[in-house]
DNA sequence: CGCCAGGGACGAA
DNA sequence: TTCGTCCATGGC
């Protein structure tokens, strides 16, 4: 999969940053197309947090970004994180022909597959489990503010997302107050494996590892099956190619596919056709 | 294989 | 107001 090199960071020099040459890159359909759940929007000012970090960024046009960080942290981190940097030009090829999907890939375009820190996408994508969106966000937030640590932003209070160590900290110090009912101990395991070095997340992301492997090592957590495993593979390991199966994906399946797609044929797309499926379905489910 | 387990938000009825 | 459903998985 190709990436641009012509992206360039423009420093306002008042805290801000132009992020230009994103290629048709849609924020707000990216952000909102279920990937993650560490962000606010009030208008078209979207406020992003993952790991201990924090932006506000505002889409100012197709091809330009207003950014609220500094240029050395947007080129390093919140760009590859943003998914801004991929190339999905060889998409349209891949599926030509099919109705379903060129109509998706239509509605969906600027949607970008984003690159999440591992950790923070495991324990979000568990908490997941038989939840819908608004309550995965208020549940991965309250994690945040009983574990994390408090920083500040213009005046406003933030939450640093939980290391293992803080996760099990808390766990043991709230326990049922954290509200994850059945997904309690699947996150106490999960921060024990990563903690005491079972499980290590970064040899697992694609270029050190194979998509196999590392989806056999996420199903051997307990409480990790084949969806979660699949969207931790997709959003925070850079498995591209992963495809994760839930109810609305089976739904679209089901309906515009006669119960059975051959995702092969996608390779390394399959994970972006996924997620215009994803977006589109939902859209004409409501 | 089928069924059940926390819980809370949300929309349909 | 009640009821079904929501980006699942493990235990039985």
């Amino acid at each position: 999969m190709k990436k641009y090199t012509d992206i360039q960071v423009l420093d306002n020099h008042d805290g801000t940053c132009r992020v230009c040459n994103i290629h048709g890159f849609n924020l707000d359909k990216t952000i909102r197309s279920g990937q993650c759940f560490r962000f606010n929007r009030v208008g078209n000012i979207f406020t992003i947090q993952s790991k201990d970090k924090i932006i506000k960024a505002i889409q100012k046009d197709n091809d330009t970004l207003l950014v609220m960080s500094n240029k050395m942290e947007i080129e390093d981190y919140w760009i590859q994180y943003l998914g801004i940097d991929i190339d999905y030009t060889g998409i349209p090829l891949l599926i030509k022909g099919n109705n379903f999907l060129e109509e998706a890939e239509k509605f969906s375009s600027g949607l970008k597959i984003m690159k999440q820190n591992p950790w923070e996408t495991l324990i979000c994508f568990i908490i997941s489990q038989r939840n819908n969106i608004p309550k995965i966000m208020s549940t991965v937030e309250k994690i945040c503010r009983l574990c994390g640590k408090e920083v500040e932003l213009q005046e406003d209070a933030y939450y640093t997302f939980p290391t293992p160590e803080q996760l099990i900290d808390g766990i043991d110090k709230y326990g049922e107050e954290m509200s994850l009912g059945y997904r309690l101990p699947y996150l106490d395991r999960a921060a024990k494996a990563v903690l005491n070095g079972e499980l290590d997340l970064d040899k697992l992301q694609s270029g050190k590892s194979t998509y196999e492997c590392a989806l056999t090592e996420l199903e051997g957590l307990y409480g990790v099956g084949p969806k979660v495993a699949n969207c931790v593979a997709l959003f925070g390991l850079g498995y591209t190619n992963a495809f994760p199966i839930d109810v609305w994906i089976q739904r679209v399946i089901d309906e515009y596919f006669d119960g059975h797609i051959d995702i092969g044929k996608f390779g390394e797309y399959a994970g972006v056709v996924q997620q215009y499926m994803f977006f589109y379905g939902k859209y004409l489910g409501k």
